[in-house]
DNA sequence: ACGACACATGAAACCGGTTTCAAGGCGACC
DNA sequence: GGTCGCCTTGAAACCGGTTTCATGTGTCGT
């Protein structure tokens, strides 16, 4: 029984101490771990005797600075309890896992830990880096490329990194054409800031597609009706109150998420306006409580997008050295019917 | 401009390159960057120009191995996408981010993860672990324990770790007094089966304190009202089914979860049982969708209960060698009556 | 002017693995 | 029986930091 170290705060067995008890040296000791090359039967059975003997199992602190790679990835995810954020989460983390890299996670809570979450997950020497729905900021993006280290964005599309993506134009005109075909004519949008300090762009390019298919039928759009204010239920709540108490109210609401739109209904609720009789909502993302309040939704497959970042994660991981041009994968859109959708009472046009 | 390592993927600088471009020792930079000791001025600047000039951080990995403490602490949780797990998750994050740990996150998604898990968290070497809503298997806790890792149990009462826990007995018991308070009699209970891989015994408690309740009021329990299986909505739906086509269907239903809950209510839903006048259901934890379709519940703190619990783990890091005798601390419950629980419509009795 | 001492800095050991390289042992072949 | 070569194993270097220890320099007091 040698004596532990002052300064490991822990009481795991190490290399040494497995060598020292069968009597060999630390390589084969490692060679009988990591099967890198033939060990004599008699050899190997002390060794494994002595690593079951300690409970020996190598440290991948250790292992990954001499291994020069970590099997591990860092997550970096700007609020990751939040419901579409949580969804992306799980399909990465269940191919991640499957293929036994650990996951380092760095959640982005407030604007000014963007940069520091960066810095943070490179210092973690991760081999590959998973940044959900954001874009690296400028002076992060750079130390990305410089480290050339495998990075995939997960829903969100960009010219230099291997994205998973969805047409978020394409999503805010289908959202629009819905409440169009419904006989709606009076139609109000509720977004993020146009400028904001994460660089989330999909509620600016939802709000194009909405402009693109209002324009398409010739139908205008009061400056009043134009919403924007910071991704949360409340914001969008006092919004929609905005809305519905203008002198020529909108018959039905454009959100740029799923959140937003709960805090359209929280709106109606409150003033008393009934959704889908006087008020017409559609959100986006699909989240779960989408399905129990009814909402009319653009669904966007969440998990899959995690999932098919994960994969392109570990491919650029394993791809050979000079690394592969960036891969830019669309993922579908479905326009969820639910009820919080009907044609407007009034046909007054 | 010297050649980089074969081995490493990245190319980011190290504490060599950065000491050569300032002509200092490495031991100079590592005082810089670490301000542990003085340095000259003029050597300073030095450092801190090839330090800016190369863009270096000092690998976390090297840095780890070298003090021997990680700053990075691993969370062990299972279905980490759950509801109730997020916002365990979403307490803890906050703070350990906030104390500038890094989060390595081990999700439990199957009964085989379980051991595998644990394992792969100690092989990170972090300096602490978080585990939520789960026991640490038998085999795995003499590892813990052994290695004198500290530890912390989130919402899981324990002796041998400290742990922050609620009294799922008391939980159960408010619930079932609810019902009964309004005049119900016959009154079913959805569980977890009792025995499960995961070691979950929550709702075994919160069924001993539905028992409880009943018993102190006189009521049987008719073994059919007795039900249990995975915890999951769609196993509970079917559950409920099964309750509501008995002879004498129970009036109310007290469920071990919200996601339970649900279940309940969509199977009521299903065979169209209007839900508060025909069936009362009560659920257990407060989760967001709770809220949204009016479930009476029981509300535990789950975001208090990870910041504390990542509070405690951090105090049990900091804490002089011998570490303290575990602490076991209990949070509070309240009951939330919404509009799924009423007094029953036929008063028979 | 000289010794004592604090201070700044470099050299080297160390953390716990992996990997290279060299060497010893053994069987095979001639 | 000697040589060659393969197989197994150990010693040592290395990964990128931190920390200890020794050394050189400057300052201060007398």
């Amino acid at each position: 029984m040698k004596a532990v170290s002052r300064k490991r705060l822990h009481r795991l067995a190490n290399i040494a101490e497995v060598a020292a008890s069968a009597g060999v040296a630390k390589a084969t000791v490692s060679r009988v771990v990591n099967g890198t090359a033939a060990v004599r039967e008699p050899t190997r059975r002390r060794v494994e005797e002595a690593i079951l003997a300690l409970d020996y199992r190598p440290s991948q602190i250790a292992r990954g600075l001499s291994r020069g790679r970590t099997t591990k990835v860092g997550v970096i995810a700007p609020f990751v309890t939040h419901p579409s954020a949580v969804l992306l989460l799980q399909g990465a983390e269940e191919r991640l896992t499957a293929a036994s890299y650990e996951i380092e996670l760095y959640n982005v809570g407030r604007p000014e830990q963007v940069d520091e979450q960066f810095r943070n997950a490179l210092d973690g020497r991760p081999d590959g880096v998973l940044v959900i729905t954001m874009p690296p900021p400028a002076r992060e993006m750079k130390r990305l490329l410089d480290a050339r280290v495998p990075v995939v964005l997960v829903d969100f599309g960009h010219p230099a990194f291997t994205n998973t993506y969805i047409d978020n134009v394409a999503g805010g005109y289908i959202a629009t054409r819905h409440l169009i075909e419904l006989g709606h004519r009076r139609i109000a949008f509720i977004g993020d800031p146009s400028i904001n300090p994460y660089g989330f762009n999909s509620s600016v390019d939802r709000c194009v597609g909405f402009r693109r298919a209002m324009a398409e039928s010739d139908l205008e759009i009061p400056a009043a009706y134009m919403k924007e204010g910071p991704h949360a239920r409340h914001v969008a709540h006092r919004l929609t109150a905005e809305l519905l108490n203008l002198k020529e109210p909108p018959t039905a609401v454009v959100a740029a998420s799923d959140t937003q739109a709960l805090g359209v209904l929280d709106g109606a609720n409150n003033l008393g306006v009934e959704v889908s009789q006087e008020l017409s909502v559609i959100g986006f993302d699909d989240i779960e409580v989408a399905a129990y309040v009814g909402l009319t939704t653009v669904r966007q497959p969440l998990v899959l997008s995690g999932q098919r970042g994960a994969e392109l994660l570990l491919e650029t991981i394993a791809a050979p050295h000079p690394p592969p041009t960036p891969i830019a994968e669309q993922l579908p859109l479905e326009l969820i019917v639910r009820k919080s959708s009907a044609p407007p009472k009034l046909g007054r046009r």
